[in-house]
DNA sequence: AAGATTTTACTACATCTGTAGAAGGCGCCA
DNA sequence: TGGCGCCTTCTACAGATGTAGTAAAATCTT
């Protein structure tokens, strides 16, 4: 279930609040994201199409839930990109995260921290 | 500087030696992506384009270099992902590796290590 | 130097993406 | 009951992307 950038915005929207009609989902758009009606009501007609939302007809309109969860779609993206460009490895992707000088140490270590608990109580 | 998919394969190709020919990226290439000659110079010419990449000529041969780093690349192609998955901040993405059961326990305490002795001595 | 091989520069073309307009249908209010 | 406003379905269309073929020029090989 691969999204494009235009469509995860309107994902984003419906995972929000969902059960959701178009009109609703425009509401709930990123600020920065200034769509037409119509152009909202094509990606979720392209969204229903890949079976990444499903439709149901309430009277005269269109009632859109997610078929994938966020969970599921974060996860696709995730790899995606760990393959694309980190090798498909965890590992080149830490190195790169530690390097980082963008990432504050202050984010690091809290990034290390929920990591190492969350490590704790549900290891294997 | 965004890449698309396939172009992340050219660079890949790139990044591991360079400056090559198109020849050398071609031989270079994961083993899964079986493309023609000339497609991969398609390729290298967009990148050119998009001054991704460095071109000179030796002789009748074009030689190329990249000009963007694969930390500058990674980085790009992290944050995007973090924006448009992730509300753009380090948290969700935490939560979603916490989360994560396809991560192994012994994956995230190896992430946290690293990250958190990296926190300790580069720390502001 | 002629043929074989390699490279280059152009062109091509189907899909996918982003973005929306047009036109017709339905319900509600005056 | 005639509009007004909102919803729907279709159609459009340019630019990005993936993937190459052609033909001509340069180079190597005997």
């Amino acid at each position: 279930m691969k999204l494009t950038e235009a469509e995860w915005q309107i994902m984003n929207a419906l995972w929000q609040k969902h059960p959701a009609t178009a009109r609703e989902v425009m509401d709930r758009l990123d600020r920065r994201v200034q769509w037409a009606y119509t152009t909202i009501k094509t990606m979720l007609t392209r969204l229903v199409e890949k079976k990444a939302v499903g439709e149901i007809k309430q009277g005269n309109t269109s009632v859109y839930d997610p078929l994938v969860s966020q969970q599921k779609a974060r996860l696709s993206a995730f790899r995606s990109l760990l393959d694309q460009a980190f090798d498909g490895a965890m590992g080149p992707l830490v190195h790169f995260l530690a390097e980082e000088k963008q990432l504050s140490a202050k984010e690091k270590k809290e990034l290390a921290r929920i990591l190492e608990s969350e490590a704790e109580n549900k290891g294997e």
